[in-house]
DNA sequence: CCGATACTTGACCGACCGGTCTACTATGAG
DNA sequence: CTCATAGTAGACCGGTCGGTCAAGTATCGG
């Protein structure tokens, strides 16, 4: 019963790698069973299916990139607007040391499953469009506090967190294809420009 | 030696379909000659592969956005800054279309390639990427016209139509993945915001 | 020490995957 | 009319897909 959680884990973990570098679709259940050195039916015990599978490769992910970048980006020590460029950097670091170790720029992993699942799995998408609301709202309280430091006027706080997001979603899939984070670093600092205007 | 275009012409037309509402891993050959209502030994008759297809699917794919959508946004009858806003319309008004018929919004389809198969199959990745390069040149003219205009000052023009291209790239994901097509109207014209200016 | 429960194993399922092959037919040029 | 070639049909290939199942073992509380 507590080699129970370590096999949850390696689950988890290689389903994690496996559908980041490659795609849900492309990912058997055989190859996740074969890299964490289970067989299939330990893994029926442990996920329904492969989709609940993926689903909490998500929680997963999320879980992880809040710690390794969010909490990081957003820390109050810088003012907001240089948050947002901390985020960008911070989200080139990641993708410069995967390109480093696997030779490829995976781009954001969210946005991968959400271009892929979107049409085809209804849980999945909503899922994603969960993760994408809760870093929208991260985004809307870095805009709240520029605009009570008297740095923004006249924005439609929601709406241009949610354009920065789509920016950020665009710059990683333009590294991804282009296969270069470098893209990030380049393109990045324009998110502090992006503004959508209160339509009164 | 008539119905061979034909047959050809059918073959590109329900894969260019079938891939970009579901994916290309979610749809098999055997599905496409079926929708085609033609025989596997046909399809194997004018192309050597599903994924020699797929690059036949995005030729035909650019093409058809071309005349359908960039020409028409990039026409100068109206001064630059305002033919960017005409493109996002348009980019709306294709994926309401689209969502309106098939109750989904499909994103972008070169985008949807570049998320799932950039990893995956190396010349789909190429020619996804040359496709890009060439949106970008149609905005970054229309970024030159902007500046001949005076509308425009210190910009790198290539880098600032690359992030442009990101950010249409970015929205049409969200659109994608909330299923609903006004985000497209709501943060589109933020476009016109993006600015990478000149490392002098 | 017992019994229940958690976990693991590996064989197995039908369906589908991309792709091949042979035999057939339709059509064009000479 | 004839022959070569283009196109079509459909059976077939080994391999993989997600998922199941029965039988076993390890580990637990009591």
């Amino acid at each position: 019963m507590n080699a129970d959680r370590d096999t949850r884990r390696l689950i988890l973990e290689s389903a994690r790698d496996l559908i980041y570098s490659r795609s849900y679709s492309e990912v058997g259940v055989a190859t996740i069973c074969e890299r964490a050195g289970i067989k299939k039916g330990s893994f029926y015990h442990f996920f329904p299916s492969k989709r609940d599978l993926t689903l909490a490769v998500i929680d997963e992910f999320f879980v992880e990139l809040k710690q390794q970048i969010f909490e990081q980006a957003f820390a109050t020590d810088l003012p907001p607007p240089q948050r947002l460029l901390r985020l960008v950097e911070l989200g080139y670091l990641f993708q410069k040391e995967i390109a480093q170790t696997l030779g490829q720029t995976l781009g954001c992993p969210f946005g991968n499953l959400a271009a892929e699942m979107s049409t085809q799995d209804e849980p999945i998408r909503q899922k994603v469009e969960r993760v994408f609301e809760m870093m929208e709202g991260r985004l809307a309280e870095t805009l709240q506090a520029a605009e009570a430091h008297g740095d923004l006027k006249d924005v439609d706080i929601p709406a241009t967190a949610q354009a920065m997001l789509a920016y950020i979603e665009g710059i990683m899939l333009m590294a991804k294809t282009r296969n270069d984070p470098e893209v990030i670093r380049q393109l990045g600092p324009a998110i502090a420009e992006i503004r959508i205007r209160k339509t009164v």
